[in-house]
DNA sequence: AGTCCCTTACTAACCAGTCAGTAAGTGCCG
DNA sequence: CGGCACTTACTGACTGGTTAGTAAGGGACT
């Protein structure tokens, strides 16, 4: 009754996948980092295509929710969406982005991954639009238009990705860029604590 | 002596590339696109992985050349950069960006890329900070740190580059992203032109 | 004759997916 | 309780197709 082990198969998609690379995944290098076989995989997600859907929605699944801490002010929410994004995830230091990357990489060819990736964007474009709305019109923000901030920080956020992917770079880079223009477009502080 | 079939070969790596992605590219594929057999790539190129390596280096020097314009002041430096960067290559539209994309999500893998996307970073960025440090020291621009300035622009031409991968976006958005910034920070505007 | 560029034909390795079989339950009936 | 039917979750062995790379040879130009 219980079973988790498709729960399993799919961390062990993504301890393969950052091992090896997309290119290079096989259902055997899956196997491996799991207890299980090769068919047992297949027992479970016919194709390898399907594991792979189901292991996106995984990983879209675990960030949303990683996203959805509900402060009280705008500046708050601000600062836990930067945390949000700049963190690290629990596991591995850049394991999560390297795979996502991957998986984006993909994206031209699988129009199932191009359709999440989109409702990914479109989610966090309309927190910071909203988030950036309401800090406007009680006055704790400058005026700006909340869409050009929004598509800003989306934007810096898949460049920070990139670069933490392509060039080995940390994400603390990245931050201090978002931080200095929201700091110069809006007068928030990154200083969201007590 | 003249024998221009590497530069054949690479051409059709580069179709094959984006055509398949990088996990499905296959010799097979890259002879298929070309008027070659297998047999001929594996003669010009002892293995895949040199084929691949040698078809970065290409895309790399591709790119330099665009970005090799010398114009006379440092607004103008400016716009040329962001013509060359935000234009699409004469090829297929996003395939240039699709190919460089695969490669780049390749580059935890392989430290021969790493370094060459390393190189092409540093390069965009030192045009970036010598052309805004001399329009600020010429009085064209507005006083600001010109590293700041080059780190935003290349995060955000990374992130832009994504987007366009991943979810389909034109290269517009982000070019507007960059010069609503450059406007806000150096005063500059887009119109280089007569 | 030699070497440069290329072809057809091949091979050894590997991959996703299949298959037959099995051990461990689960529900049901007498 | 015990035995029967059936399901779930898996394994090890296999297959058909594909892949990077090789071997051997042919033709053209020098």
């Amino acid at each position: 009754m219980d079973s988790e082990t498709p729960g399993e198969i799919l961390d062990a998609t993504g301890r393969a996948l950052c091992e090896h690379g997309y290119a290079e995944l096989t259902i055997k290098d899956i196997a491996a980092e799991s207890s299980l076989s090769t068919a047992a995989i297949h027992y479970h997600f016919d194709t390898k295509e399907e594991l792979l859907n189901a292991f996106l929605d995984h990983l879209i699944e675990d960030f949303e929710e990683r996203l959805a801490t509900d402060p009280d002010g705008p500046s708050e929410r601000l600062s836990a969406f930067l945390e949000a994004v700049f963190t690290p995830a629990e596991k591995g230091s850049g394991a999560f982005a390297v795979a996502l990357m991957e998986l984006k990489s993909q994206a031209p060819y699988q129009e199932t991954y191009r359709d999440r990736f989109r409702r990914m964007d479109g989610r966090m474009r309309e927190e910071i639009e909203t988030t950036v709305s309401e800090g406007t019109a009680s006055g704790v923000f400058a005026e700006t238009d909340p869409g050009t901030v929004a598509r800003f920080v989306v934007t810096a956020i898949n460049g920070g990705h990139v670069r933490e992917v392509a060039l080995g770079e940390g994400p603390s880079e990245t931050r201090a860029v978002v931080e200095d223009f929201l700091e110069a477009r809006l007068g928030w502080t990154p200083e969201g604590d007590a």
